[in-house]
DNA sequence: CCGTTATTGATACAAAGTATTGACAACGGC
DNA sequence: GCCGTTGTCAATACTTTGTATCAATAACGG
């Protein structure tokens, strides 16, 4: 298992397995999206991407989210952010003030769930969690 | 620290103690708050409150929700629900199916946060979590 | 190469809010 | 108790983040 940052080909091959066709807009956004290093809006993304339409990039975004080779995070006021899915389960990491994304893994994550679940009548189908710090880069540049 | 279900008045207190103004509107909304026991939508509360204008409704979810008098959860399909804050800290119980909002505290969730912050870089500054289940109800009524 | 059918782009619509603005009504001072 | 200041209101327009519709197109499978 490789787990580290999927090329257009991965992507592409993400759409594959679940029977999508592969068609120009995806390709050219597949092409997009490895270009990106950033977590990004579907907006900005629908912008770069001229020739192909905005509800093709909502489309093709929810797929590819659906098939877990994006993740989709939720900033401090809310607003959406889209980002390369780099690892297997993870949880995300939000700079509050500068945007930036990053994937982390800690035991004491599962640990969690494990301890609640014991104390959580019925059934747990699943969580969101987001944590937000303010990143190194944020925290020297003062301000 | 009373920490049950709060009433108009700890409501209108929450305003005040913002240095807000009393207005009808809001006393009209806290009443309908205090009338809720589930989990509701914006639209749904404007819909209710007729007199009051859709604007002023936000507005004052948003008054409540900064002072801590209700609570913004997000449901599985990321549509928002509003619900009165009973105690302190605390996170949420959402039912994949009817929607129910439980609140509940868990000590593994705080020291997950310790676990983390020590191998995390940066400072955090808050986090969001949803944990989401399948209810007692649901789960006998089938379905 | 051809037919089927998923996909596209355009457009309209939806949900959940926020910004603007002139009118109004709380509250604080007297 | 009245008055002026100014926070708040209702209405409306606009924004963001999508989803639904539909006729036209282009992938893929045979």
């Amino acid at each position: 298992m490789v787990s580290s940052t999927p090329t257009q080909d991965d992507i592409i091959a993400a759409l594959e397995d679940r029977g999508c066709r592969i068609t120009q807009p995806r390709r050219e956004l597949a092409a997009a999206l490895t270009r990106r290093r950033d977590a990004f809006s579907a907006e900005d993304l629908a912008a770069e991407l001229d020739g192909v339409g905005r509800a093709t990039v909502y489309r093709s975004l929810r797929l590819l989210v659906d098939a877990g080779a994006l993740c989709k995070t939720t900033m401090p006021n809310g607003s959406p952010r889209y980002s390369l899915d780099n690892a297997r389960h993870h949880h995300h990491l939000v700079c509050a003030d500068c945007g930036r994304i990053d994937e982390f893994r800690h035991p004491s994550v599962e640990r969690m769930l494990r301890a609640m679940s014991a104390d959580i009548e019925g059934e747990l189908v699943g969580h969101r969690l987001e944590i937000y710090r303010r990143c190194g880069v944020c925290a020297e540049s003062g301000r």
